[in-house]
DNA sequence: TTATAAATGAAAATGGTTTCCATTATCATA
DNA sequence: TATGATAATGGAAACCATTTTCATTTATAA
């Protein structure tokens, strides 16, 4: 995905960043693997072809990426951060997650995002107005038993 | 709140715990106080009266209350699980959150409540059928600026 | 090519939470 | 009410994801 490679280079540079192996590779890796890495996956993948990279690398850049929005943190309660591509400029790539918590399987579903997209901005537009909120982000997530943990229990 | 500790009370025997003084107490801070707070804002109420009871105890009992369905844990971002007591069977005490990422104010919002609720209802509808999963719980919270830090910054 | 400031890796520190284990407290039963 | 099995406890140590420190390396503008 050059196009997507064009997008982050310019982001990198617009914000005063250096562009190095390291936070190339990481890229590399993100955009590469779909799902929701922690840190020390993305760090494991990174080593596979640059030993050199540590640990420590890893989470500054993902911080980094998550500051100029190219990348989304995530907790889904397993004590460790995970981290997903935010895959375009526009709303098409945007998601919502059910979680199982018993294997920790996630999924991403948009079937129903049209109408939740559409309750979610009224209700943003009203919490804001209300509460002088100014809202930056939400979170909307369904956790429970996914089809193989419901037949294991 | 009588009807409260009466209720606890039975949640306890029925899946056979203890009742103890440092779990009465934990209990009783988390019924005084709203809020939602961390382990160690309530390990230093409970140690303003009971100053033997350690912040172990504290970890566990709130894990047990948990366990129960008498307390609901939640991660707003703080590296710290924040804990708020279930009011009450029915779903009146239901609410969602409003999180300041700069100054983690917390707000609680029911206004809206109704319509979310109900399309809240037909996703998680939607999606077990889909899915094949089994939805226990949802997580709907929206980050960002309060108006006092939006003001201040 | 060079200067300089950013980026890095390794190791140590951090901090919320959990585990260990010897001691204490609860409560069903006698 | 006394007793004993066993659950619960506190304190210290362990845990572990993440952050900080600091001396060294690297990217990049000039």
């Amino acid at each position: 995905m050059p196009c997507n490679k064009r997008r982050w280079h310019g982001k990198f540079r617009e914000y005063g960043y250096r562009i190095t192996v390291g936070r190339k590779e990481i890229l590399d890796v993100l955009t590469n693997s779909k799902g929701h890495l922690s840190a020390e996956e993305i760090y494991l993948k990174v080593h596979e072809k640059h030993p050199s990279v540590g640990l420590t690398t890893i989470y500054r850049t993902l911080d980094v990426l998550v500051g100029i929005g190219l990348l989304q943190k995530f907790d889904f309660g397993d004590d460790r951060a995970r981290y997903e591509i935010i895959d375009s400029v526009n709303e098409k790539g945007h998601h919502h997650h059910l979680i199982c918590t018993e294997c920790k399987k996630i999924i991403d579903y948009k079937d129903f995002i049209d109408e939740e997209s559409e309750m979610l901005k009224k209700t943003e537009k009203f919490l804001s107005e209300k509460y002088k909120f100014e809202i930056k982000k939400h979170v909307m997530e369904f956790y429970g038993l996914c089809s193989d943990c419901k037949k294991r229990l």
